[in-house]
DNA sequence: CGGAGCGTTGATAGAAGTCAATTGACGTGG
DNA sequence: CCACGTCAATTGACTTCTATCAACGCTCCG
């Protein structure tokens, strides 16, 4: 059920039940991805696109000194390797950092979308736009906010994703992603990463126990992290 | 003369003369933005997208806290803000580094060609995917490497970006651009980047005179910033 | 039982930020 | 022609943030 991808796309413009059934179809080949495996390899030149039905996955970059860059955390709904219907070959990995349901669509069938559904057309164009997007974002945390402001926003950013596949409930999430993960995401050493973590849990912002992420309060964490969700495009627009 | 566009796509896949002669007709209305002015600003919804024909010019974002992040650099040929075609609000602003000339193509006309020119438009799409890819680059650039080898690593993929549209001399090129401006870009502070160029041109990696940069070993200074083209995806290929 | 992975903490070193001041290039106006 | 202001580049001194090294406890699992 590749329904989350419709709530993906229809929490930024109004789908036609053309549209939704074209999207049905994709989900018909799938696979699961175990937690820690790849769900695509860097340097492959893949035929096809995963498209996320459950789990979260991370796109990251290996360098020569050793060290690990995660530059995209993705949730269920999230096509992970679009962009590899036209560029060349795989600049970077794609992680399960959970168990993950992929439904793999051929890249054949979505020329063929780009040749006859323009109006879909456009609205994968611009879920690679938001993933730009939310790119741009990271930049911005990672170049001028502390480590703590910077995991707050991404907690936000997360929340919000989260929600729009109803994947929330109340202010509380499942963020299965470890501290080595989210350092390797926010540019940190794992043992700092840890003391952001309890810098945000002693300032009463999140409760974090295990993978349960509870937002204590919304208004100081979005302040912390100086986060403002404009740029995740929320809501429904003719595209 | 929107020559500069027809140049950055058929870097990337063969143009037909049907399409060179729809990109020309871009060119139609144009502006003269000066330096440290703004192109497009943050909050705008534009009606149309701006081709920058020459000069360059850069996204930045400003923080509560007074700072400022620049999450881009463009060069001529670059589609500052072809993105806004889709999404809601400018949630950054671009401003122009040196004088640019910019070429102001409605969404009206964009629009049309996402519904008669599917080729041309998997290009533009392309485009904006190659923007993301540089946006992941700078995040890996920005997290796991020193600031030396990240301005190594941006002076290499400015390099080559300009190389694609004719702009390098040799292994010269023009960089218009304050130390201000590239800490901003890198994230450092100005005293930090005034040190870090120094660094390079002491290990006579790069001379640097007002805008003039001259690379003088490409080799060692790709690798001191762990540099690999293949994200920029030069090379025509059918797309 | 023992290793592996993960979270946690302490101590120390190093990278980068901040504050402050100087220099040089340039343009403007008296 | 020179005083003056502005802006960019540069340097020094000091502070703060983050990385690194090392160690320990916990849990899970072969």
């Amino acid at each position: 059920m590749p329904h989350c991808l419709k709530l993906n796309l229809s929490a930024r413009d109004r789908l036609t039940d053309a549209e939704c059934a074209i999207i049905d179809q994709m989900g018909a080949r799938q696979k699961l991805v175990p937690a820690k495996h790849d769900i695509v390899r860097e340097g492959d030149i893949p035929t096809e696109s995963c498209l996320v039905l459950s789990g979260f996955s991370a796109r990251y970059h290996l360098l020569a000194n050793g060290k690990r860059q995660i530059s995209a955390i993705h949730v269920s709904g999230d096509f992970v390797d679009l962009h590899s219907l036209l560029l060349n070959e795989m600049d970077h990995g794609v992680v399960a950092l959970s168990d993950c349901q992929v439904a793999l669509v051929p890249h054949r069938m979505l020329r063929e979308l780009t040749e006859t559904e323009p109006h879909l057309s456009r609205l994968l164009w611009l879920s690679t736009l938001i993933d730009a997007a939310v790119h741009r974002r990271w930049l911005v945390t990672s170049g001028r906010l502390s480590a703590s402001a910077q995991l707050a926003h991404l907690l936000c950013e997360i929340f919000l994703r989260l929600q729009v596949v109803e994947l929330v409930d109340g202010n509380r999430f499942s963020f299965p992603i470890s501290q080595v993960e989210l350092s390797d995401a926010l540019g940190l050493s794992t043992v700092h990463m840890n003391r952001t973590i309890r810098d945000l849990r002693e300032h009463e912002l999140v409760s974090w126990k295990g993978s349960e992420v509870t937002i204590l309060n919304w208004d100081r964490l979005a302040e912390h992290g100086d986060f403002d969700a404009a740029y995740l495009n929320i809501g429904q627009q003719a595209r």
